[in-house]
RNA sequence: GCGGCUGUGGUCCAGGGGUUAGGACAUGAGCUUCCCAAGCUUGUAGCCCGGGUUCGAUUCCCGGCAGCCGCACCA
């Protein structure tokens, strides 16, 4: 069994994860989230939002998952997100049809289906396999298709990616931070893509949950006012450069700004934050890289692209975040398809003088003399450099005639202007984070086994922060009067908003493993001391470990111990074991 | 989507054209002053789905679905 099977069979035995629909035989690419994979999920949500939302001043908004034609087409999703294949009528085998004349045509991806089906049977391309003959081209479009409302006349889709709700609600949102860069907004939910084979369990899904940040920011100035609290940070690093010679190289962000390799501060800014929040959550440190996308992987408008990658025992290296730049290509192509202004104004430092023409065609007299033409005479005038202004007559060009114009009907002027500041398209800055592969790399980053006394104890060491259930309640055995404390107490620290495990079944052995197996951290035990002494003990997940602790105090030791205030050496005096 | 392998209680596995499908672990109830998967008593629970062959199919055949591996695909 290697650690992928381990983990996947404990996250379905216990509870984490479960295929989906299982009643009715299942879908591949559908999973449900369990009563403890619900917690650890939205865990790491949270965690997510203290990290991209609170501390980044960041706000966070909620769009339909269902999008309107034109999102994607301006997203590219229409186009680019869907195939043309094809499939050999001999062999079946499939094929990407715009492949199979790379070498025929520059551009294959221009042509409608028909014309690349018509290159296919005027070069006679047949099947590169067996030979034999092509079926006609179909499209396979990774989004999932539906209609909204009744007669099927608007289409809709099934988001594949949360990032568009903040690029069409750009202008609300710049409102919403009165006019000024740089701001953020973020999306936790569910996306959605018909992939053609998921495989691989919880790491390609058709229905996942991505956590994405767009934030905007000034193209002038990529520097990041916080850079100095990350500089520090050492990180293993996959760079283009790295990866042509085969090797990874450990370094501070701040090495990596300055040497160029990253390609700005705040780019660099995120990828440390990133990191920060993926070892918080459980990722291990030494199965972390972070890996820069090479020139011809990356979208061509993007300017510097870094992939946090993690090293899961089955698959190799798996990207489970992206780090972007990716410039104001996102905004641009929503200007062009919706007609609307996403632009900020950025005043100067200096308001800046500048030189100005002002061409004055006397309409009054223009109208009269040209009537339907008058319109486009005046254009063609203002159209002018000074020169030919100063002509007499002047000469312009209408409608491919030449006209002459009475220097008398046109003033002009050089003005001085004062410019205050201009209109800019924002460039925008993508960390993506998929969360459903996360909560795997954490799970099998968590997952341990150890020998003890001749048992293989197996253990997921959680971060407390993500944990589904924090502590344990155990009465040492099922008898009334250790029931009736151990209750008590699993009230108590449910009252201080805790997830609780209360268990009497079987030996107090057994519910140790038990919780170890679902990484609850501490189990709070009574035993007849407890009746005697009126202590109860507290057992550390980790070390096994045990410290005795007044009754009355359980509850805000152990609330200090999840929250890390409080180390479990000291938090009670050692159980002699 | 193609090919190969696989599908038996919650989990892991055994089995087999014919009465009641077997084990281990897990799990419920009970007993036990018992702190790291102990023990005892006693339960619950299964042949992936559909069709075919057959007197009879969980077993054989076909199809579907799901899982694993390979190919293809992967903004």
């Amino acid at each position: 069994m290697d650690m992928y099977e381990k983990v996947i069979e404990l996250a379905r035995r216990r509870g984490f994860i479960w295929p989906a629909f299982e009643l009715y035989g299942g879908a591949a690419g559908f999973y449900d989230y369990g009563p403890l994979g619900a917690p650890l999920k939205r865990g790491i949500e949270d965690l997510w939002r203290a990290f991209f939302v609170i501390r980044e001043g960041f706000c966070e908004i909620e769009c339909p998952t269902i999008g309107v034609e034109d999102i994607y087409k301006a997203s590219g999703h229409l186009s680019g997100f869907s195939d043309p294949l094809t499939e050999c009528k001999e062999c079946s085998e499939i094929y990407r049809a715009d492949h199979l004349i790379k070498h025929i045509i520059e551009v294959p991806d221009a042509l409608a289906n028909e014309e690349i089906y018509r290159v296919i049977q005027e070069n006679d391309v047949f099947c590169p396999e067996c030979g034999g003959d092509l079926s006609e081209i179909y499209e396979f479009n990774l989004m999932f298709k539906t209609f909204i409302g009744p007669g099927g006349k608007q289409p809709g889709y099934l988001r594949p990616e949360t990032a568009q709700g903040m690029f069409v609600n750009f202008p609300r949102l710049l409102r919403h931070y009165r006019d000024r860069l740089p701001f953020g907004a973020v999306q936790i939910g569910k996306s959605y893509r018909n992939e053609i084979s998921p495989r691989q369990g919880v790491i390609r899904l058709r229905e996942f949950s991505q956590a994405e940040a767009e934030i905007f920011i000034n193209p002038r100035d990529k520097t990041h006012p916080r850079f100095g609290e990350v500089a520090d940070l050492v990180m293993t690093l996959y760079s283009k450069g790295g990866q042509e010679r085969g090797e990874t190289e450990e370094m501070t962000v701040g090495e990596a700004v300055d040497k160029g390799i990253i390609a700005h501060e705040t780019l660099a800014y995120y990828v440390a934050r990133t990191y920060q929040f993926l070892t918080e959550a459980g990722i291990s440190k030494d199965r972390l890289r972070f890996r820069q996308h090479k020139d011809d992987e990356m979208a061509h408008y993007a300017a510097d692209c870094w992939d946090a990658e993690v090293l899961l025992d089955r698959f190799g290296w798996i990207e489970i975040v992206g780090v972007a730049d990716r410039t104001n290509y996102d905004l641009r192509s929503h200007m062009a398809q919706s007609q609307a202004n996403l632009t900020v104004y950025l005043p100067f430092d200096e308001p800046r003088k500048e030189e100005k023409l002002v061409v004055k065609p006397d309409m009054k007299k223009l109208g009269p003399l040209f009537r339907k033409g008058a319109k486009a005479v005046a254009d063609a005038l203002q159209a002018l450099p000074m020169e030919d202004l100063k002509q007499d007559p002047i000469l312009v060009e209408v409608d491919g005639e030449k006209v002459e114009i009475d220097p008398a009907l046109v003033s002009f002027e050089m003005v001085e202007e004062e410019i205050r500041g201009e209109e800019i398209v924002p460039h925008v800055i993508e960390p993506s984070f998929g969360i459903d592969r996360i909560l795997y790399s954490v799970l099998e980053h968590s997952y341990r086994e150890e020998m003890v006394e001749g048992e293989t104890r197996a253990v997921l060491a959680l971060q407390n922060r993500v944990v589904p259930i924090q502590v344990a309640v155990l009465p040492l055995m099922d008898r009334a009067e250790l029931v009736a404390p151990a209750e008590e107490i699993a009230r108590e620290l449910r009252g201080m908003d805790l997830r609780v495990e209360y268990d009497s079944s079987g030996s107090i052995g057994r519910r140790y493993r038990r919780n170890d197996e679902v990484g609850t951290p501490y189990s709070v035990t009574v035993d007849y001391e407890t009746l005697e002494e009126g202590t109860v003990t507290i057992r550390d997940r980790d070390s096994m470990s045990q410290i005795r602790v007044k009754k009355g105090e359980v509850a805000e030791k152990v609330l200090a111990l999840l929250k890390g205030e409080m180390k479990f050496s000291e938090a009670g005096s050692p159980l002699a074991s």
